[in-house]
RNA sequence: GGCCCCUUGGUCAAGCGGUUAAGACAUCGCCCUUUCACGGCGGUAACACGGGUUCGAUUCCCGUAGGGGUCACCA
């Protein structure tokens, strides 16, 4: 049994789609589980779709991912290049080709574009139906038509010849064996007008030559396989492993657009999710350990992965899931990471001069996405403007009368404390608490109330005015009475 | 429309002929508590339908319905 490879092939065509990250890391995962090798191959044969800068999107995107490929463009290795554009010179893939002509697997064919669209329409108008097939038309040139035709320098495509009878069996690890009549196959093209391989093409030859042995790709491919066996069987390679992978989808159950949301791993890590927690979440959709843990690490997944027990049925996206999960990540990040995200969004949210660190601490349990900071401490900057109903408050059994109360009395008291510390300031509560004979919330919650001016904050009263400092929370406490004066 | 695939709670999903049909998110309730969270406990909620096969089907087979994918000189 030869060394497992595996190979993530993105085209560089903009930002990497949520269902190719997947691809990428069950790619990595069956390579890593197994000791074998994972590949990166740029798929750039489609000059019209190429988007600058997309290759350094790619690197980036599979570096902030953690999958390090062994072998790409950007790293030795004995089978490149890793970018197909700059196999193309070589001339290899038109050689391919015409060994398939030789053959009779393949043919010339010389039908322009029009003539093509022509047959599509008057299909259509003859049966009722669309005919999307080639009608073989040029299979039936002479080999001196041909000769002849490329002497004229005639634009030319090179076609597969499928057979019109018979079936074709393909075999899938996830979806098993799937037959198809070969009728149905189309004479795909595999070396277009340009001169470069299509897609189809590029990827057998690669495949092979790079040993690739594990397809990992979308279902979305799964109509396509059948004509790479006969492309496989017709050079006499081995086939290699099929695992096609279910769909993922948005809330509508449809194929996760490109537009509308985020259907990226840039949009992700924009919105403020870790990659860890991406690629944690990914892992899931179409897949499921043997365990009942959800929360893995790359490392326990290249572990724990076994391809085997991947999915037939689509999987919807759920934002909601995700962001739940980002938060278990956030809960369990060490202090200096976690202070690393914080801590920025916190300076820009807060423009007094606060001890940042405990606010992120307060914030910590409370958010699933870094973003989610900015909403919830915002009263630190800035007292709010607020309703005195706020003071209102059933279970606590406060209203505006003895709101109004416990902070005339207990103002006086906050403004003897030396420190402003948080014990102090609980010190000096619990006395007034026990003076009073209350329960504590009678006295937290306007405390709270007075000195935030939110009905939510993260941390209670002490908290708060430990941070916002003696002459901030007097300041507050005051303007609390102000308005509850007012009424 | 042709071809192909899919079908367990709202969502992700376990299950692989006999189970009280797991678990997670969401949701609801309770507890904890100075609010909100966190945490803890508990509840509601599913095998699309119809035929077979079988002593027995969520599991196997065939239909039906629904959903999805794909039909390019794009990948």
């Amino acid at each position: 049994m030869s060394k497992t490879r595996t190979r993530f092939a993105p085209s560089p065509t903009g930002k990497m789609h949520i269902g190719n990250l997947r691809t990428a890391l069950y790619e990595y995962l069956i390579a890593k589980h197994e000791g074998g090798s994972f590949i990166l191959r740029i798929e750039d044969t489609d000059r019209e779709r190429y988007v600058d800068g997309s290759l350094e999107l790619i690197y980036k995107t599979m570096k902030t991912a953690g999958l390090q490929h062994d072998e790409g463009p950007d790293k030795e290795g004995k089978y490149g290049p890793y970018i197909q554009s700059e196999r193309v010179g070589s001339g290899m893939y038109l050689k391919y080709a015409k060994e398939l002509v030789e053959k009779g697997e393949a043919y010339y064919c010389f039908c322009s574009k029009e003539r093509l669209d022509t047959l599509r329409k008057e299909g259509s108008i003859e049966t009722g139906k669309e005919i999307t097939k080639y009608d073989k038309h040029c299979q039936g040139l002479s080999k001196e038509e041909v000769e002849s035709n490329l002497a004229a320098g005639m634009p030319f495509v090179i076609r597969q010849n499928n057979p019109t009878t018979g079936q074709t069996t393909f075999s899938d690890i996830i979806f098993g064996d799937i037959v198809v009549e070969n009728e149905e196959l189309d004479d795909m093209v595999l070396i277009k007008s340009d001169g470069y391989p299509t897609y189809n093409f590029a990827n057998v030859v690669d495949d092979h030559l790079m040993e690739i042995t594990h397809v990992v790709r979308g279902c979305e491919y799964l109509s396509s396989a059948p004509k790479y066996n006969r492309l496989y069987e017709a050079f006499g390679w081995d086939i290699p492993i099929y695992i096609h992978c279910p769909l993922i989808t948005d809330e509508n159950h449809k194929k996760l657009a490109k537009r509308g949301g985020a259907s990226s791993f840039e949009d992700l890590i924009n919105l403020g999710f870790l990659p860890e927690t991406i690629v944690n979440f990914v892992a899931l959709l179409g897949w499921s350990p043997s365990g009942e843990e959800e929360i893995f690490s790359l490392d326990r997944l290249v572990k724990e992965f076994d391809y085997k027990r991947i999915n037939k049925a689509p999987a919807v996206f759920d934002m909601v899931k995700l962001r739940w999960m980002n938060g278990e990540y956030i809960k369990k990040m060490e202090d200096e990471a976690y202070y690393g995200y914080a801590l920025p969004i916190i300076q820009e949210a807060v423009k007094r001069d606060v001890d940042y660190k405990k606010i992120a601490d307060l914030v910590k349990t409370r958010i699933e996405v870094f973003p989610d900071i900015t909403d919830k401490i915002d009263f630190f900057d800035e007292l709010p403007k607020y309703d005195t109903d706020m003071y209102i408050h059933k279970k606590m059994k406060t209203n505006t009368e003895n709101s109004r109360e416990v902070l005339t009395e207990i103002l006086p008291r906050y403004e003897k404390s030396e420190k402003f510390s948080l014990e102090e300031l609980e010190n000096i509560t619990a006395d007034y608490i026990a003076e009073k004979g209350c329960k504590n919330g009678l006295v937290l919650w306007p405390v709270r109330t007075a000195v935030s001016g939110k009905q939510m904050t993260p941390g209670g009263a002490y908290e708060i005015m430990e941070i916002l400092g003696k002459e901030e929370s007097l300041r507050r406490i005051k303007k609390g009475i102000e308005y509850l004066d007012e009424l």
